[in-house]
DNA sequence: CACTTGGGTCAACGGTGTTGACATAAGCTC
DNA sequence: GAGCTTATGTCAACACCGTTGACCCAAGTG
């Protein structure tokens, strides 16, 4: 027998076994044992298997986390729990991104949140606003680097060479300011400028707090 | 006769027109009087076309601008700009987002930017990590709202309904600060937040600047 | 017993990116 | 000009994809 949360269990693994693209209704079918279409008796279509995806990596990201009281310190460690999932399950953040669930994991998150932000010291409006870019910033970032990494490891070697070999050979007089800082460029450019945004970011909360 | 560029702008074209996921090597074919494979005599595969796609978006993107000596209007400006045409083209925009180009109007456009922090009287460093987090941030941002505005209106409209419905509707004893501020957050919603976010950005900037 | 209903299977439709063989026209060398 | 190479477009086919509708059978219910 099958069950939603079968269903969510084997698509998760199979999104995090064959990496983002490989998850098809006919590979979820054999994963399951069962014919691809058996899937359709619990999700109308596969947006709504996504979305219901995208709600169970909401929940398993709240799952372990206790606010502290210091807002700099939870907003941090969220933003870092939220990407470090959303890493693991390329394919799911594409959707947990874009659009909005409505499930329970997701209210959860959203008043966990806004309560930061209040506790914080923010109004409520200010609370609204604020959580409205950090979770965008957040989930952009996400989705950002999960599609950076979702490719082969081939393809993003190549990536890379491409930085080392095209910016670092440029003629000094027509880009003077790439050539200036070209082995800084290179080398920052390997990892995620995602961390370095949320510390601006949250410098700028505080900014406004005072 | 065929041609890069004919291909690009026919491209382009569709993608305005059909939407996001219109672009197919067979309509772009049957869009250019031509066997879809032809097109393979010019990009290799889909993914080499969409790289060219993305150069010249951002070619477009820096087509019109002058720098004007104010780095935080000018980095404002681009922003908008380079937001302005990523949702004008959605599909694109996935595109120029994850993966680096390494074509000539993508260098043109580093270089700007890079001399634009630099001139705002950043060190070397500095202006290459903050380049960084803020092409990373624009493009992200431009993707996440190209995504949000990619579907059908219908698609759109039921997703605003489930925002109205659900969350004007919690129990505030459950969800107090979601309560606190409903009406704010489905008003907050509806539109992005990314002038807002690039604005907490720039000033997070100018704070380091000091 | 008859009958509905939930849940799995099967074949099929129209779509996708991509490949390899084939045809034809252009341009170059002898 | 003849012959050959190279560029360019066409065609059929492959292996996928999401989704639909018909079918079938076991379980539960009147």
């Amino acid at each position: 027998m099958l069950s939603e949360d079968l269903i969510v269990d084997t698509s998760l693994r199979l999104i995090e076994l064959h990496g983002a693209e490989g998850l098809s209704m006919r590979r979820l079918g054999a994963a399951l044992g069962a014919d691809a279409t058996a899937v359709y008796r619990y999700f109308a279509n596969k947006h709504q298997l996504l979305l219901a995806l995208a709600d169970e990596l909401i929940g398993r990201t709240f799952a372990g986390f206790e606010p502290t009281g210091q807002w700099q310190r939870d907003l941090r460690t969220l933003a870092g729990l939220i990407h470090g999932v959303n890493l693991a399950h390329p394919r799911a953040a594409a959707v947990v991104t874009a659009r909005v669930t409505g499930r329970p994991h997701e209210l959860a998150a959203v008043e966990t949140i806004i309560g930061i932000l209040r506790g914080a010291g923010f109004t409520p409006a200010q609370a609204v606003r604020h959580y409205h870019c950090f979770i965008s910033l957040v989930l952009a970032f996400s989705a950002l680097d999960s599609a950076m990494c979702s490719g082969d490891k081939a393809e993003l070697a190549a990536e890379t060479a491409t930085w080392r070999e095209v910016y670092r050979e440029l003629p000094a007089g027509q880009y003077p300011n790439i050539a200036e800082g070209a082995d800084l460029l290179v080398a920052q450019m390997r990892h995620s400028p995602f961390e370095a945004t949320v510390e601006l970011f949250l410098s700028a909360l505080a900014a406004r707090l005072d």
